[in-house]
RNA sequence: GCGCCUUUAACUCAGCUGGAUAGAGUAACUGCCUUCUAAGCAGUAAGCCAAUGGUUCGAAUCCAUUAAGGCGCGCCA
């Protein structure tokens, strides 16, 4: 598991290190301390392969101009057995470091020798992490911001794996409260409504086609067996006849997404185990909570919250929050996760510091439950938007999003923006087959290498035959900036994973995938001057080809051998 | 009224914890297949980084105010 860049990242950084030490030795700097800086990557080639500020940010310290400062630096500066080949000073102060040849058939023979595995890390230390994503209101299908939810939180839970966090997903159960009374009262309605025409919905009930079809399966097993019976026991007959087939839905649906749970959470078994009552019991007994109007209102002003929430109505019954921090310290303090990671759409974002004051207030540590919010989603088909109306039942469903557009697309597409920006989904172009759309371009480019594999085999050489030693005749900008490239997946793996945001792999993989077109269109593997070269590249090729399967690995989209 | 998010090219968006001439993709225009997949490549054109002030060696980036748009602020979930 070695990070090509990160390597080299902190030889430099001691490289410079011992370079001022001896420079404060010999008196030609102050003693000072030196100032944090920082080793980065230029956006442009020309400044090199890594660039530092030091000198700029020690010119207070030193008491010189950053010039001086760097051309010191460069003087003592040895980088004789070290991965870098030169350094030069540039702009106002900056040191630009440019790598040998060798470290770059390094990262070359370090994909091809790590394969499947190449682009993981240890960062995560093997940390436990939960991450919950979709958690569908079991009462009805999935729609668009769950398929959202789910190709974000899918691919977040891959990448804090790829980064070496112990990570599992998790899907919460809404099967207990509000929700499941009203999807009770819109099961019976169409029940008695099918012995009984006259019987009315209400307003607020759910008034979808799947409400109807569950009445009528009901029908076919029971008839009229629960006409009579009082309605108690007529609704949870209907709700247990009719739950667990949405639940079975939801899991069906979401497989077919690629998104397979390591567990389903029910919110029942908390009020089951008294979890719920606990939570109140709880606060009250610390004295955090009051009665007003006859309800029980929690003090969440003292932890920070913007206002005091009621935790159980007048009538008797917890609010829907009471059960969701029972949930939540159950992961924090009952599984002891060391990360629990949620990811909701933007509406709830007045509604995370109310949780995180009670799990405080609960003693719970409230700062290891990170929430990614994630904004709405605006399908857009012939440039208009299409309108979702979810309670009139015509919400666009997962189900028939997937229908319309390819898997591949739809979770390479909807983690092309950050979780943070609005989406504006474009179903034209997501179904389109053609260079326009980003996920055939990726896909294109891994197609084009396994034809490229495929006919130097069927002529001349064989990737098991190439030899490595030849790497080093790689010298093209093309070749060297797709190895740059290359050698950059473990570090975007774990700059995604510490972001929570996988667009960064997304971009990475179209940026992979251009430099590849680009590397084909300038360096021709058949047609090599020599037969060094020839092996070279093919064995570039083959280690790109690694690196842009391992990337969609991450998001799981599938690669091609052949479009 | 209060809080959160957004505002960068004609369109959709990058721009990492402040750094070297502001980047992609689409759309437009011009070239490149007797050569490994043209679902590709090369090039041209396109910007008052919403506005104003501040912080400093240096601001699209940080702070304040303003404007426009989105979303919240229930004894709904």
């Amino acid at each position: 598991m070695s990070n090509c860049i990160k390597l080299a990242s902190n030889e430099l950084h001691g490289l410079l290190l011992d370079a001022v030490g001896r420079l404060v030795a010999d008196g030609k700097v102050p003693s000072e301390p030196v100032p944090a800086f920082k080793i980065e990557i230029p956006a442009d080639k020309t400044h090199g392969d890594f660039a530092t500020n030091l000198a700029m940010v020690s010119a207070k310290a030193f008491h010189m101009p950053p010039r001086n400062i760097a051309a010191l630096i460069c003087d003592e500066l040895i980088l004789d057995g070290s991965c870098f080949e030169r350094a030069e000073i540039a702009g106002p102060g900056f040191i630009n470091f440019f790598l040998r040849r060798s470290w770059f058939s390094g990262v070359v023979q370090n994909v091809l020798s790590e394969k499947e595995n190449y682009g993981k890390t240890d960062t995560g230390a093997g940390k436990r992490v939960l991450v919950e994503f979709v958690s569908a209101n079991p009462t009805g299908p999935m729609h668009v911001g769950n398929a959202r939810g789910g190709a974000l939180g899918d691919s977040l839970a891959e990448i804090l794996l790829w980064a070496g966090y112990d990570t599992q997903r998790e899907f919460y159960i809404n099967d207990a409260g509000n929700q499941i009374e009203k999807f009770a009262t819109s099961l019976e309605v169409r029940y008695l409504q099918h012995f009984d025409p006259s019987v009315e919905m209400p307003e607020d009930a759910y008034h979808g086609a799947d409400i109807t079809e569950h009445a009528e399966n009901f029908i076919k097993e029971f008839d009229n067996r629960y006409v009579g019976s009082d309605s108690k026991e007529r609704r949870d007959a209907l709700v247990a006849f009719a739950l667990p087939k949405n639940i079975a839905g939801l899991e069906r649906d979401l497989k077919k997404y690629r998104i397979v749970y390591d567990n389903w959470f029910s919110e029942s078994t908390l009020h089951k185990n008294g979890s719920v009552k606990k939570v109140v019991d709880k606060l009250t007994e610390k004295g955090y909570t009051y009665e007003q109007d006859g309800a029980v209102w929690f003090k969440a002003t003292e932890f920070g919250a913007d206002k005091d929430f009621v935790l159980v109505r007048a009538n008797g019954i917890p609010t829907y929050i009471v059960p969701d921090i029972a949930y939540h310290y159950d992961k924090l303090v009952t599984r002891n996760y060391d990360k629990a990671i949620d990811i909701l759409g933007a509406d709830h974002h007045g509604y995370v510091p109310r949780l995180k004051a009670a799990l405080t207030a609960l003693d719970a540590p409230a700062d290891k439950l990170d929430v990614v919010l994630m904004q709405m989603v605006m399908l857009m088909r012939d440039g208009e938007i299409v309108k979702l109306s979810k309670r009139s039942g015509k919400a666009i469903t997962l189900v028939t999003l997937l229908d319309e557009i390819p898997i591949d697309a739809a979770r390479f597409f909807f983690n092309t923006r950050e979780a943070n920006s609005h989406f504006e989904f474009d179903l034209d172009l997501a179904v389109e087959k053609s260079s326009q759309n980003p996920v055939y371009y990726v896909q294109y480019a891994h197609a084009r290498i396994c034809s490229i594999i495929r006919t130097l085999a069927e002529n001349s050489v064989s990737l098991e035959d190439a030899d490595k030693s030849f790497l080093d005749v790689l010298d093209k900008p093309q070749e060297i900036e797709l190895i740059r490239h290359i050698a950059a997946l473990p570090v975007e793996v774990d700059s995604a994973a510490k972001a929570y945001d996988p667009s960064k792999i997304t971009k990475y993989a179209s940026e992979l995938a251009n430099l590849f077109h680009k590397f084909y269109d300038a360096c021709s593997v058949k047609n090599a001057e020599t037969p060094e070269l020839m092996q070279a590249r093919l064995l570039l090729c083959d280690a790109a080809r690694q690196t842009l399967y391992n990337t969609l690995r991450i998001l799981k989209i599938d690669c091609p051998e052949r479009m």
